[in-house]
DNA sequence: AATATAATTCAATAGAGATTGAATTATCTC
DNA sequence: GAGATAATTCAATCTCTATTGAATTATATT
Protein backbone atom coordinates (compact mmCIF):
# COMPACT_ATOMS: atom_id res chain seq x y z
CA UNK A 1 0.00 0.00 0.00
CA UNK A 2 1.68 2.88 -1.05
CA UNK A 3 1.70 6.65 0.91
CA UNK A 4 -0.53 8.40 -0.63
CA UNK A 5 -2.06 9.96 1.91
CA UNK A 6 -0.86 13.79 1.13
CA UNK A 7 -3.59 13.31 -2.04
CA UNK A 8 -6.23 11.06 -0.44
CA UNK A 9 -8.65 13.95 -0.67
CA UNK A 10 -7.23 15.47 -3.76
CA UNK A 11 -8.07 12.10 -5.76
CA UNK A 12 -11.91 11.88 -5.25
CA UNK A 13 -12.40 15.09 -6.53
CA UNK A 14 -10.42 14.11 -9.82
CA UNK A 15 -11.84 10.68 -10.01
CA UNK A 16 -15.17 11.80 -9.92
CA UNK A 17 -14.58 14.45 -12.60
CA UNK A 18 -12.31 12.07 -14.83
CA UNK A 19 -15.23 10.32 -16.51
CA UNK A 20 -16.11 11.80 -19.97
CA UNK A 21 -20.01 11.01 -19.37
CA UNK A 22 -19.80 12.91 -15.80
CA UNK A 23 -17.56 15.55 -17.49
CA UNK A 24 -19.92 16.28 -20.23
CA UNK A 25 -22.90 16.29 -17.62
CA UNK A 26 -21.50 18.96 -15.44
CA UNK A 27 -20.08 20.93 -18.24
CA UNK A 28 -23.94 21.15 -18.80
CA UNK A 29 -25.00 22.39 -15.83
CA UNK A 30 -22.38 24.82 -16.20
CA UNK A 31 -24.09 26.37 -18.63
CA UNK A 32 -26.83 26.60 -15.87
CA UNK A 33 -30.20 24.74 -14.64
CA UNK A 34 -30.73 21.17 -16.56
CA UNK A 35 -33.54 18.65 -15.41
CA UNK A 36 -32.62 14.69 -16.45
CA UNK A 37 -33.70 13.88 -19.03
CA UNK A 38 -32.63 17.49 -20.92
CA UNK A 39 -29.45 15.95 -20.05
CA UNK A 40 -29.81 12.30 -21.48
CA UNK A 41 -31.22 14.23 -24.43
CA UNK A 42 -28.52 16.42 -25.06
CA UNK A 43 -25.80 13.90 -24.77
CA UNK A 44 -27.90 11.25 -26.50
CA UNK A 45 -27.76 9.05 -23.19
CA UNK A 46 -30.43 7.07 -21.69
CA UNK A 47 -31.88 8.67 -17.78
CA UNK A 48 -30.53 5.93 -15.97
CA UNK A 49 -27.11 6.45 -17.02
CA UNK A 50 -27.74 10.13 -16.32
CA UNK A 51 -28.93 9.85 -13.01
CA UNK A 52 -26.68 6.92 -12.09
CA UNK A 53 -23.77 10.19 -12.41
CA UNK A 54 -25.57 12.92 -10.90
CA UNK A 55 -25.99 10.46 -7.85
CA UNK A 56 -22.45 10.72 -7.70
CA UNK A 57 -22.06 14.58 -8.28
CA UNK A 58 -24.71 14.66 -5.93
CA UNK A 59 -23.48 12.33 -3.31
CA UNK A 60 -20.18 14.83 -3.25
CA UNK A 61 -21.76 18.05 -2.91
CA UNK A 62 -20.69 18.95 -6.23
CA UNK A 63 -24.74 19.27 -7.52
CA UNK A 64 -27.77 20.48 -5.57
CA UNK A 65 -31.55 19.04 -6.65
CA UNK A 66 -34.57 20.65 -6.57
CA UNK A 67 -37.88 19.12 -7.43
CA UNK A 68 -40.37 21.44 -9.86
CA UNK A 69 -42.75 23.35 -7.53
CA UNK A 70 -45.38 22.85 -9.61
CA UNK A 71 -45.00 19.50 -10.83
CA UNK A 72 -42.68 17.25 -8.58
CA UNK A 73 -41.64 14.36 -11.11
CA UNK A 74 -39.14 16.99 -12.70
CA UNK A 75 -35.81 17.30 -10.95
CA UNK A 76 -33.79 20.31 -11.72
CA UNK A 77 -30.17 20.02 -10.87
CA UNK A 78 -27.41 22.65 -10.94
CA UNK A 79 -24.26 23.20 -9.83
CA UNK A 80 -23.44 23.90 -6.23
CA UNK A 81 -21.42 27.31 -6.29
CA UNK A 82 -19.84 27.02 -2.85
CA UNK A 83 -18.63 23.42 -4.03
CA UNK A 84 -17.13 25.01 -7.30
CA UNK A 85 -15.02 27.23 -5.18
CA UNK A 86 -13.58 24.89 -2.85
CA UNK A 87 -13.23 22.22 -5.59
CA UNK A 88 -11.16 25.30 -7.45
CA UNK A 89 -8.94 26.15 -4.27
CA UNK A 90 -8.11 22.91 -4.10
CA UNK A 91 -6.67 22.58 -8.02
CA UNK A 92 -5.26 25.92 -7.93
CA UNK A 93 -3.39 25.42 -4.40
CA UNK A 94 -2.24 21.48 -5.66
CA UNK A 95 -1.07 23.17 -8.93
CA UNK A 96 0.69 26.18 -7.29
CA UNK A 97 3.63 27.07 -9.33
CA UNK A 98 5.38 28.39 -5.91
CA UNK A 99 5.21 24.61 -4.52
CA UNK A 100 7.87 23.66 -6.77
CA UNK A 101 11.38 24.47 -5.04
CA UNK A 102 14.97 23.99 -6.08
CA UNK A 103 16.32 20.96 -5.07
CA UNK A 104 19.00 18.00 -4.81
CA UNK A 105 18.09 14.52 -5.60
CA UNK A 106 19.32 12.29 -2.85
CA UNK A 107 20.38 9.68 -5.13
CA UNK A 108 22.86 10.09 -8.16
CA UNK A 109 26.21 10.96 -7.83
CA UNK A 110 26.55 13.59 -5.60
CA UNK A 111 27.26 16.93 -7.86
CA UNK A 112 29.89 18.37 -5.02
CA UNK A 113 33.38 18.03 -4.95
CA UNK A 114 33.85 14.54 -5.01
CA UNK A 115 31.57 14.44 -7.89
CA UNK A 116 34.16 17.25 -9.72
CA UNK A 117 36.98 14.84 -8.89
CA UNK A 118 35.45 11.83 -9.98
CA UNK A 119 34.43 13.96 -13.52
CA UNK A 120 38.32 15.24 -13.92
CA UNK A 121 39.67 11.74 -13.22
CA UNK A 122 37.34 10.56 -15.75
CA UNK A 123 38.19 12.91 -18.10
CA UNK A 124 42.16 12.50 -17.55
CA UNK A 125 41.39 8.82 -17.96
CA UNK A 126 39.85 9.06 -21.09
CA UNK A 127 42.57 11.00 -22.82
CA UNK B 1 -21.69 7.74 -28.64
CA UNK B 2 -22.43 10.48 -26.39
CA UNK B 3 -21.71 14.03 -27.80
CA UNK B 4 -19.07 14.80 -25.67
CA UNK B 5 -16.59 17.05 -28.02
CA UNK B 6 -16.94 19.57 -25.82
CA UNK B 7 -14.48 18.24 -22.63
CA UNK B 8 -12.71 15.43 -24.64
CA UNK B 9 -9.60 17.59 -24.27
CA UNK B 10 -10.07 18.08 -20.65
CA UNK B 11 -11.42 14.52 -20.28
CA UNK B 12 -7.38 13.81 -21.17
CA UNK B 13 -6.20 15.85 -18.59
CA UNK B 14 -8.34 14.33 -15.77
CA UNK B 15 -7.72 11.12 -16.83
CA UNK B 16 -3.86 11.32 -16.36
CA UNK B 17 -4.08 13.07 -12.93
CA UNK B 18 -6.63 11.03 -12.03
CA UNK B 19 -4.63 7.81 -10.83
CA UNK B 20 -3.40 7.67 -6.81
CA UNK B 21 -0.04 6.78 -8.00
CA UNK B 22 0.45 8.94 -10.90
CA UNK B 23 -0.89 11.96 -8.81
CA UNK B 24 1.26 10.97 -5.70
CA UNK B 25 4.68 10.98 -8.09
CA UNK B 26 3.10 14.45 -9.78
CA UNK B 27 2.78 15.40 -5.67
CA UNK B 28 6.50 14.84 -5.37
CA UNK B 29 7.51 16.32 -8.40
CA UNK B 30 5.99 19.18 -7.28
CA UNK B 31 8.43 19.69 -4.24
CA UNK B 32 10.90 19.66 -7.04
CA UNK B 33 13.38 17.22 -9.26
CA UNK B 34 13.66 13.63 -8.06
CA UNK B 35 15.16 10.74 -9.93
CA UNK B 36 12.75 7.78 -10.72
CA UNK B 37 14.37 5.35 -7.41
CA UNK B 38 13.68 8.61 -4.85
CA UNK B 39 9.95 8.21 -6.35
CA UNK B 40 10.02 4.54 -5.67
CA UNK B 41 11.15 4.56 -2.52
CA UNK B 42 9.05 7.26 -1.10
CA UNK B 43 5.87 6.01 -2.87
CA UNK B 44 6.99 2.03 -1.46
CA UNK B 45 6.54 1.13 -5.45
CA UNK B 46 8.78 -0.90 -7.83
CA UNK B 47 10.77 1.33 -10.41
CA UNK B 48 8.88 -0.30 -13.43
CA UNK B 49 5.55 0.39 -11.71
CA UNK B 50 7.09 4.47 -11.43
CA UNK B 51 8.38 4.27 -15.06
CA UNK B 52 5.34 3.62 -16.54
CA UNK B 53 3.51 6.25 -14.91
CA UNK B 54 6.43 8.85 -15.73
CA UNK B 55 5.90 7.77 -19.13
CA UNK B 56 2.35 8.68 -19.44
CA UNK B 57 3.80 12.30 -17.67
CA UNK B 58 6.26 12.58 -20.26
CA UNK B 59 3.56 11.83 -22.90
CA UNK B 60 1.50 13.90 -22.19
CA UNK B 61 4.24 16.77 -21.74
CA UNK B 62 3.96 17.76 -18.14
CA UNK B 63 7.03 16.39 -16.90
CA UNK B 64 10.70 16.34 -18.33
CA UNK B 65 13.40 14.21 -18.27
CA UNK B 66 17.67 14.92 -18.05
CA UNK B 67 20.16 12.29 -18.15
CA UNK B 68 22.91 12.77 -14.96
CA UNK B 69 25.61 14.76 -16.55
CA UNK B 70 28.15 13.08 -14.77
CA UNK B 71 26.55 9.43 -14.77
CA UNK B 72 23.94 8.71 -17.20
CA UNK B 73 22.73 6.16 -15.59
CA UNK B 74 20.50 8.47 -13.57
CA UNK B 75 17.56 10.50 -14.75
CA UNK B 76 15.61 13.24 -13.15
CA UNK B 77 12.56 14.90 -13.46
CA UNK B 78 11.06 17.59 -12.95
CA UNK B 79 7.43 19.52 -14.00
CA UNK B 80 7.46 21.03 -16.77
CA UNK B 81 6.50 24.98 -15.84
CA UNK B 82 4.61 25.66 -19.08
CA UNK B 83 2.79 22.45 -19.36
CA UNK B 84 1.92 23.23 -15.32
CA UNK B 85 0.08 27.44 -16.19
CA UNK B 86 -1.80 25.28 -19.35
CA UNK B 87 -2.94 22.68 -16.73
CA UNK B 88 -3.82 25.65 -14.23
CA UNK B 89 -5.82 27.63 -16.84
CA UNK B 90 -7.24 24.67 -18.33
CA UNK B 91 -9.28 23.76 -14.88
CA UNK B 92 -9.45 27.35 -14.18
CA UNK B 93 -11.56 28.44 -17.22
CA UNK B 94 -13.32 24.96 -17.09
CA UNK B 95 -14.69 25.95 -13.63
CA UNK B 96 -14.98 29.83 -14.26
CA UNK B 97 -18.35 30.40 -11.40
CA UNK B 98 -18.97 33.10 -14.23
CA UNK B 99 -19.75 30.42 -17.17
CA UNK B 100 -23.50 29.58 -15.10
CA UNK B 101 -26.15 31.10 -16.26
CA UNK B 102 -29.56 31.78 -15.36
CA UNK B 103 -31.56 29.33 -17.33
CA UNK B 104 -35.02 27.97 -17.94
CA UNK B 105 -35.05 24.00 -18.39
CA UNK B 106 -36.58 22.87 -21.69
CA UNK B 107 -38.60 20.52 -20.23
CA UNK B 108 -41.49 20.40 -17.62
CA UNK B 109 -44.33 22.65 -17.20
CA UNK B 110 -43.49 26.23 -18.48
CA UNK B 111 -43.27 28.43 -15.61
CA UNK B 112 -45.73 30.92 -17.78
CA UNK B 113 -49.33 31.63 -18.18
CA UNK B 114 -50.38 28.23 -18.93
CA UNK B 115 -48.39 27.08 -16.07
CA UNK B 116 -49.79 29.22 -13.75
CA UNK B 117 -53.30 28.38 -15.14
CA UNK B 118 -52.92 25.20 -14.74
CA UNK B 119 -51.68 25.67 -10.83
CA UNK B 120 -54.90 27.59 -10.61
CA UNK B 121 -56.86 24.71 -11.95
CA UNK B 122 -54.79 22.34 -9.92
CA UNK B 123 -55.99 24.46 -6.87
CA UNK B 124 -59.53 25.05 -7.69
CA UNK B 125 -60.42 21.50 -8.27
CA UNK B 126 -58.36 20.46 -5.32
CA UNK B 127 -60.93 22.26 -3.00
C1' DA C 1 -58.60 3.69 -8.70
C1' DA C 2 -56.07 3.10 -12.99
C1' DT C 3 -52.77 4.82 -16.13
C1' DA C 4 -48.89 7.66 -17.52
C1' DT C 5 -44.56 10.07 -16.73
C1' DA C 6 -39.95 11.39 -14.66
C1' DA C 7 -36.60 9.55 -12.14
C1' DT C 8 -34.17 6.19 -9.39
C1' DT C 9 -32.43 1.72 -7.91
C1' DC C 10 -30.64 -2.82 -8.65
C1' DA C 11 -28.09 -6.76 -10.58
C1' DA C 12 -25.17 -8.33 -14.23
C1' DT C 13 -21.88 -7.49 -17.85
C1' DA C 14 -18.07 -5.44 -20.25
C1' DG C 15 -14.04 -2.68 -20.92
C1' DA C 16 -10.21 0.20 -19.63
C1' DG C 17 -6.13 0.56 -17.55
C1' DA C 18 -3.24 -0.19 -13.19
C1' DT C 19 -0.34 -3.56 -11.45
C1' DT C 20 2.91 -7.49 -11.57
C1' DG C 21 6.90 -10.21 -12.99
C1' DA C 22 10.21 -11.09 -16.40
C1' DA C 23 13.10 -9.67 -20.03
C1' DT C 24 15.67 -5.86 -22.22
C1' DT C 25 18.29 -1.56 -22.82
C1' DA C 26 21.68 1.88 -21.62
C1' DT C 27 25.43 3.26 -19.05
C1' DC C 28 29.09 2.82 -15.86
C1' DT C 29 32.97 0.42 -13.20
C1' DC C 30 36.70 -2.78 -12.85
C1' DG D 1 35.01 -7.50 -22.08
C1' DA D 2 32.36 -9.02 -17.82
C1' DG D 3 29.52 -7.68 -14.30
C1' DA D 4 26.73 -4.21 -11.93
C1' DT D 5 23.27 -0.55 -11.77
C1' DA D 6 19.29 2.55 -13.18
C1' DA D 7 15.68 2.53 -15.99
C1' DT D 8 12.51 0.93 -19.50
C1' DT D 9 9.65 -2.25 -22.13
C1' DC D 10 6.64 -6.11 -22.68
C1' DA D 11 3.00 -9.53 -21.85
C1' DA D 12 -0.39 -11.24 -18.70
C1' DT D 13 -3.48 -10.60 -14.94
C1' DC D 14 -6.50 -8.32 -11.93
C1' DT D 15 -9.54 -4.77 -10.35
C1' DC D 16 -12.56 -1.13 -10.60
C1' DT D 17 -16.41 1.05 -12.37
C1' DA D 18 -19.12 2.63 -16.43
C1' DT D 19 -22.72 0.81 -18.89
C1' DT D 20 -26.91 -1.94 -19.81
C1' DG D 21 -31.56 -3.71 -19.11
C1' DA D 22 -35.14 -4.55 -15.97
C1' DA D 23 -37.70 -3.47 -11.98
C1' DT D 24 -39.22 0.07 -8.67
C1' DT D 25 -40.53 4.57 -6.68
C1' DA D 26 -42.79 8.96 -6.65
C1' DT D 27 -45.85 12.06 -8.52
C1' DA D 28 -49.45 13.59 -11.57
C1' DT D 29 -53.55 13.07 -14.64
C1' DT D 30 -58.09 11.26 -15.88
Amino acid sequence: MPKLAPVTDLIETLKLLADPTRLAIFNLLMQGVQCNCELGDQLGLPMNLISHHLKALRDAGWVNAERDANDARWVYYAINPRALNQLREQLSAFLDPQRIKPRQPKCGPRVDAAASTRVAQRERVGK
